[in-house]
DNA sequence: TACAAATATACAAACGTTTGTATTAATTGC
DNA sequence: GCAATTAATACAAACGTTTGTATATTTGTA
């Protein structure tokens, strides 16, 4: 016998194939001493269950899917990875996608999950994505939408972000207890909430401080490290001493404008980035970072995932604190 | 009608659903005016082909798991990264598991990925397996073995591996062309052929610039920041001048070791890594590497099981050669 | 002892597709 | 124009599981 089934353990024990099905998936109708029998007769001819046949079925796979811009970002994979231990202790088997951060491609991902009848989508937005119709749109009802990091609160389901305004918050006042006059931000794109959170953190700090909000300091769309460094030249024209970075990439465009205008990072200027990239910790001076804390966020994810298909909690919004890490780059001004 | 299944396409049409199935998958034996109508009706009445009803059928699934011993390493997350597209530009789903290291994740990852009858297994091993036999175990006969960066050469199927040789090779010469006269290594754990691979091309180099093989400055199973850290603080004791790395973190290990003992890098030391890791272009001094090529890895393994399933190509071994970046860390000595 | 209630198991249909074989329609050769 | 061939489509079974309903068995009660 090549791969027994059901019926094959049915038949080898004379009772029917439904039995064996109630006994293996744990149904209180087969009788205790039978299901003994049958596990152990499973065991004994080697018997593991066809999954398509068993999804087929069921209408649906004991699957969850993640879309991410791109698996190689360390954020995404760090959430992935957590994710992806959680739900595969779980019994979940994972599929990923990634949307390469436009629409078209999240959307050629969205059908893949439900062509393959996923009980659950994790999803963090493409930046193409400015609202949640296409999601509505390409997942059925009955499957467990968790969004993190980015996140459109007008959909439904599960909702795993940062404390963003809290976490730039702190970062700005950190910057500004160590002595920083005139504090510019590098903001990213304003139009995701996850951005507009930092941008609102930073902002709330700057008035509890009684210091000017400044509207020319403020950098939109600036992410990577080239956009960080055109940005931060003309924050140095504009008289700023710090800047509040919303990613680790701009900051380190940051450092590099700040190097070319010969001034020291600390002291003169002082920097903190968002992220906590491996490299913020490696490089001189070390970069202050405001972590995300990703194997949090995917371990909290998986594990609402989990509690939601059980049925024993709703909908809800699980907020990550983010921590500040300081390094040296926004150490006190001499 | 809530979702379209072939049988109400060949009902609406007057029709047989095998005709649907047949005109649907591309087979030769149906009209291509049929066909052309069935396409037009199935796609008016938004049909999605029921992917657990097909698989069951089939057999198999179009799906290719990959398992990796951890998601959220930079090298893995950009393999799996540009597998993702290429096997999603083709069709197939990726579903992903994380052996951690160990043999036990490894094995279960294996019998999920054959519980979803995959079409296709790449694998890039934990550090506790010692040969291939669990694998061969548990993969039919007919799925393809794609191995990656970390294999077993006794084992049948694709495997996409560096030239290790002659990137340690190249890394080695380096080296010596620079000026360093007595080069040791942080060699790695050498039970795997990677990382035998890499020692056997550093020792090739020394042989051919005629050069002392020393055993005490070859260290083993230093991968680790921390291990690499003592390891050099061995070498530095025994006269060393420079150490190729087999990895970025031994390197930076060794980065430590040597600024504790008051050296300069480069000039009084110097430094090669493995892997180009993010941070090593981002350090000062920059830290010269041996870059994997981790993206064309996966691409190539991706393309490679393709092609071994359309039948066109047999096993074989794909050789990605490493590219040598050479920054701060290793010029020359003065 | 008999009868209702509960417990345990059997029966059979269904999930939607694919595919080997049978049938019908169209085409070819002579 | 008719048989022989080929092309196109129809029929029906199968993939292995799950699950509603029916039947058989056991238990409890009057």
């Amino acid at each position: 016998m090549i791969k027994p089934t059901i019926t094959d353990i049915a038949n080898e024990m004379g009772i029917t194939p439904s039995t064996v099905s109630r006994a293996l998936t744990g149904s209180p109708r087969v009788k205790e001493s039978t299901r003994e029998a049958i596990i152990r007769k499973a065991e004994e001819m080697g018997y593991e269950r066809n999954v398509m046949a068993s999804n087929l079925r069921r209408g649906f796979a004991k699957t969850v899917g993640i879309i991410v811009p791109r698996i190689n970002r360390q954020f995404f994979s760090n959430v992935i990875s957590s994710a992806e231990s959680v739900l595969g202790e779980a019994g979940y088997t994972v599929i990923i996608c990634q949307s390469h951060e436009t629409l078209e491609d999240e959307v050629k991902a969205l059908k893949t999950m439900r062509a393959n009848q996923v009980a659950g989508v994790m999803i963090s937005h493409s930046i193409q994505s400015v609202n949640g119709d296409h999601i509505l749109e390409n997942i059925p009802e009955d499957v467990e939408l968790v969004q993190f990091d980015r996140v459109f609160s007008s959909l439904p389901g599960i909702k795993v972000v940062n404390d963003g305004v809290k976490g730039s918050y702190e970062a700005t006042i950190s910057l500004i207890e160590n002595g920083y006059k005139k504090i510019g931000t590098l903001a990213g794109y304003l139009g995701a909430e996850l951005f507009a959170d930092r941008k609102k953190g930073y902002v709330k700090a700057l008035e509890e401080a009684g210091m000017d909000i400044d509207e020319d300091i403020i950098f939109e769309d600036s992410i990577l490290r080239e956009t960080g460094y055109r940005s931060a030249l003309k924050a140095i024209e504009r008289g700023c001493d710090a800047l509040y970075c919303a990613g680790d990439f701009s900051a380190l465009g940051a450092f590099d404008a700040v190097r070319e205008a010969g001034l020291e990072v600390p002291g003169q200027f002082g920097i903190i980035g968002t992220a906590n990239e491996h490299f913020t910790g490696l490089m001189s001076p070390r970069m202050s970072s405001l972590e995300q804390r990703p194997d949090k966020m995917g371990a909290e994810a998986a594990l609402a995932f989990l509690e939601a298909v059980e049925g024993k909690k709703e909908d809800r919004t699980i907020e990550i604190p983010m921590e500040l890490i300081i390094r040296q780059s926004s150490s006190r001004k001499q």
